[in-house]
DNA sequence: CCCACTTTGTGCGTGCTTTCACAAGCGCGT
DNA sequence: ACGCGCTTGTGAAAGCACGCACAAAGTGGG
């Protein structure tokens, strides 16, 4: 085999995309709420920090859902959007490792629009199950297989120290989770066909110090690098 | 004016690279504690979670400091990571929103290597300053200015309700901080020259449902699209 | 009905990223 | 001293992503 075919991309919205779809969605949700009907992709764009002609090529991904001379009809864009993200249906969520970090994500009510339902809380520690956080018993991470079926967990998210991460994952994935976002400072390792995403810390910050670095030395001339908003 | 002329990046590392370095900065300083010495490319990189290209590619932006035949030596790489990404100073970071988020972020002890020092918390609700959080008296926004003065805070962190985030970051530009880390779900408005980052929660799990309902769906044939760590 | 104005959707050039593939370099055993 | 095996560093190719600029398409006024 010389070359895979060209990758046909069968439905293929980008990667770039569906990340910013969310922070469209965000920002279409706030002029709702201030009872705005339509919308250019200039103030779109605008509002969510982005270049017009990417959001309108973004937009045009989906579907032709814009209408010349005027802009886009905010409502159906956001139940388009939301559509394509699966936001009209339910996910349930578990959380491992109710610490600091897993006790705020569980206070985190709004969880964007609401799709997401926390529907459970694991942890290891005898210190902690059994607590009620957010309205819901801590339970222990022994029952996570019981859990996720029980109660169709299908987004696993892991917010234990860097040690326990691996082991979490692993028996997420054993119990059929193939989504995961990891907070713990750590590559986990999954199969194919399982979805990570990770949120660091310390590798934000780690970038930033980088960037404030670079200001500060080279200044023979400033800023020549700056006001980057990053994904 | 046809074309800028183009970009000199005097002392460039792609901004790509530089978002996998701390990765790689945690996996070497993980072989460090089990005493390994050396390392290959193709090992880092399994351990890094990405291809071993890329990794040599990456590394190669700093200049050679590998031996051929033999691999990187571990301590020395870890130096000299760290140096580039201006770990081997301290940097002075102030949480302003001490509510769950706060609370955890300013516990979470563990900054990757240190480097980073948390020098002061700040809240708007006086429910919740002048008491005590990670040994740090949580003190009132009004003191920003003289705080981000008096400890030389040159990175901001943002942990704040969506509201009020705008205007925090506001101040923290206006008294001379150019890095700041957004937790909160806005797109913050900040001048040339001034670096944000961004960490946004429901972002991720949007994504994350995004992938799941993708896999769900057109299951004519399972996992086209899958297994990608995502930055 | 037509014209001026607005705004979308997209073709195209450019530059960045990733990946492959391999020559050059290094260490070790003989 | 020499050759063998291993590993780096990098040219070259392919794929993406971004943003400009413009044609196409719609609106509203006269």
């Amino acid at each position: 085999m010389i070359s895979r075919p060209p990758r046909p991309r069968e439905r293929g919205i980008p990667d770039a995309t569906v990340a910013r779809l969310p922070v469209y969605l965000r920002a279409l949700q706030a002029l709702q709420d201030r009872g705005t009907a339509t919308v250019s992709s200039e103030d779109l764009a605008g509002a969510a920090g982005v270049n017009s002609a990417k959001l309108r090529k973004d937009l045009s991904h989906l579907g032709s859902y814009g209408t010349r001379g005027v802009g886009y009809e905010v409502e159906y864009l956001v139940y388009q959007i939301s559509r394509e993200l699966g936001l009209t249906q339910d996910w349930s969520v578990a959380i491992v490792g109710i610490g600091n970090l897993g006790r705020a994500l569980a206070n985190y009510g709004g969880f964007g629009t609401r799709g997401f339902r926390i529907a459970a809380l694991l942890d290891a520690d005898p210190e902690v199950v059994g607590r009620t956080v957010a309205s819901l018993d801590v339970r222990h991470i022994d029952n996570l297989e019981d859990v996720v079926r029980d109660k169709g967990v299908s987004i696993g998210v892991i917010a234990t120290p860097a040690g326990s991460a691996q082991g979490v994952a692993g028996r997420f994935v054993e119990a059929g989770v193939s989504s995961i976002l990891n907070f713990a400072p750590v590559v986990l390792n999954v199969p194919d066909g399982v979805d990570v995403r990770k949120v660091d810390l310390s590798i934000e910050l780690q970038i930033l110090a980088f960037h404030a670095q670079r200001r500060a030395d080279g200044d023979g001339r400033g800023a020549e690098r700056a006001g980057l908003e990053v994904t």
